[in-house]
DNA sequence: CGTGACAGCTGTAACGTTTCAGTATATTCC
DNA sequence: GGAATATACTGAAACGTTACAGCTGTCACG
């Protein structure tokens, strides 16, 4: 028994990875012990445990994910599930680096799992749950009433969504308030005497395209200000169909004084689309527009702008998985991001 | 043993998720005649083949990833290791999308390991490699000297980088031929009267500063045009920072009358920095940037741009690392893309 | 008819981890 | 002093997969 004994740990002490056969070789106790050792549980003797986790530091072990993960079925995994056409640039880039902040120094990994125009938005949400894939999924371009979370909720798969759903059912979220976003946006432009406002939305059917309308909606009554209707386009169009359709409603004899975009690219499109009409950005028009990075300012710097910070959605996001991963209520992760107002830009910036 | 064998598979005939197990029940065959069926072996009978594929499809069997990565140490994944602060926005995008765009179809999954500004770039390549996460490795922000691609080439572990290396190693690389834009863009300046031309470099000691720095260099002397040095920024410099060299520079008796910018970003406060100075583009000046989405000529019509394509970067190097994994040459795993001229947009596009 | 080759299949072990059901020794209680 | 209890540890089994060695039956060959 002696023999064998050495036989076996001899190789466990070969230039591999160390596993938990080597610690218990090296600490000459059984890899049980060593296991309950690393997690802290109650039944290891103090000081067993000491000597244990610092044999492991100093050897460098690392818990082997595919072993964990076979036995416990604990992936160590965050999913974040993107629509390869439709995300913002700039949404793809932050979101990515506020969850990666997040988990940076947890056991998590994040793995993108990606679908296209032509897919059910619910396959890749379905070949996660399916396979078992990650312990937690992020999702955006959220729906009202969103089939993937109620699918996940069914499994009682832990998940965040940015932006709300409206079904009744409650799970972490974190959203940014485009009601506010759009009053604000409403009342800025009102301020300014404009009050011929067009709402240049997102995509139709997502849920921050109706708080987005609302917003509008209630502060032109507010306000008194009435709508200039621009339902040809949202942020999903193109840059070209936005702009020659702005182009043209800003031909129009009826025209706003008074723009609204949810995006930043689309306002691109719209500013060149007003000048295209051969009006001028801040005299006969002014453009309020969400951002998520300090550009636009530069673009034209009569361009007014609220802006979003999708990385803080990203850790916002993470930590909400994670919570609810670590057994927190769902209904307690819920955050709303609150416009920090519309900034203007003065010529001399 | 009859009722042994009908008890086992009982259990494995529940509602879980099947396994080879629930498939040699099934089929009335070995779990190992399974596994050998599922992936063609040779030694199986055609129609037990056949037979053990349709019932593997029918009940929607995936093999689990963790079994696999346990016995087999493949794990599927391939990693893209990012700067958190230094990538381009529209690089962290398409480039993600290009990579899963290629591993769409196959078993991989990609993850996304940041670094950020703090850390030795070499510390989560070296955390891939010593966990054995990845199968194979995306590297960005190569330098010609790397000690990413040496400690990989090293180990044995497939990767690929985002612009290519100096050491005198072979390994798969995609990268834009830089040499060629600057020069491109100093022969176009040149064509339109541009003799005194300052470069807004990429970052200094990354691979690709000294293709762009070269082919400036040599494209000046090939058209008899000067150089204003231009040393103070580079495109990982901040906007403002940027913004007020630019505005500096141009406010000097011997100012360019023609930049080159590296990036779309950086081209935005170069503008901008321009105009800060009073002076107008393409009048007193001409700008030529690259840029990956076609953003700029609704910036400024009268910008020069060349296009770079990240997500094909992406694309690329996701083939050439599934390359690298399956067994070809790393050598014939390189591709380098040629920039597609200087575009001008008219004021009325 | 015995031998060898071969096709087609199977059982066992192992990857590294955690859980379950213990075991041995010391401590407490009446 | 004996039983109960607590403390600190252990071996075996299992998660799903693949590699290895081996088994059985058929067929051709001499």
């Amino acid at each position: 028994m002696d023999k064998e004994r050495k036989a076996k740990d001899d190789e466990a002490t070969a230039q591999e990875r160390p596993t938990l056969k080597t610690l218990a070789f090296m600490t000459g106790l059984g890899v049980t012990t060593v296991s309950r050792a690393l997690k802290d549980a109650p039944e290891i003797g103090a000081e067993t445990r000491r000597r244990v986790q610092l044999v492991a530091k100093q050897i460098g072990y690392r818990p082997n994910r595919a072993g964990v993960r076979l036995r416990t079925g604990k992936t160590n995994v965050i999913s974040l599930v993107l629509n390869t056409e439709h995300e913002l640039m700039s949404f793809v880039s932050d979101i990515i680096y506020g969850v990666t902040e997040v988990i940076a120094d947890t056991p998590y990994h994040l793995i993108v799992t990606p679908y296209s125009r032509s897919q059910d938005p619910l396959d890749p949400v379905r070949y996660l749950v399916e396979t078992g894939s990650a312990d937690g999924v992020i999702i955006s371009r959220t729906q009202p009433n969103d089939p993937r979370a109620r699918y996940m909720l069914e499994r009682g798969i832990p998940f965040a969504t940015h932006g709300r759903t409206d079904m009744g059912l409650v799970h972490p979220y974190h959203d940014f308030n485009n009601y506010a976003f759009a009053a604000e946006a409403v009342r800025h432009l009102a301020g300014l005497g404009r009050r011929r406002l067009a709402l240049v939305t997102p995509p139709v059917g997502l849920s921050y395209y109706r708080h987005t309308v609302n917003g509008f909606a209630d502060a032109l009554s507010e306000v008194g200000a009435s709508e200039v209707p621009f339902n040809t386009v949202s942020i999903d169009h193109s840059i070209e169909q936005i702009r020659t359709r702005t182009a043209q409603l800003m031909r129009r004899d009826i025209r706003p004084d008074g723009i609204i975009s949810s995006a930043a690219a689309a306002t691109l499109a719209i500013v060149a689309g007003i000048e295209d009409a051969g009006l001028k950005l801040g005299r006969d028009v002014d453009v309020v527009s969400k951002q998520s990075s300090e550009l636009l300012h530069l673009f034209r710097h009569e361009l007014l702008v609220v802006n979003e910070d999708f990385r803080l959605a990203g850790s916002e996001l993470a930590r909400s998985v994670l919570g609810w991963i670590g057994g927190a209520a769902p209904g307690s992760l819920q955050s709303l991001s609150e416009p920090k107002g519309v900034v203007a830009y003065r010529r001399s910036d």
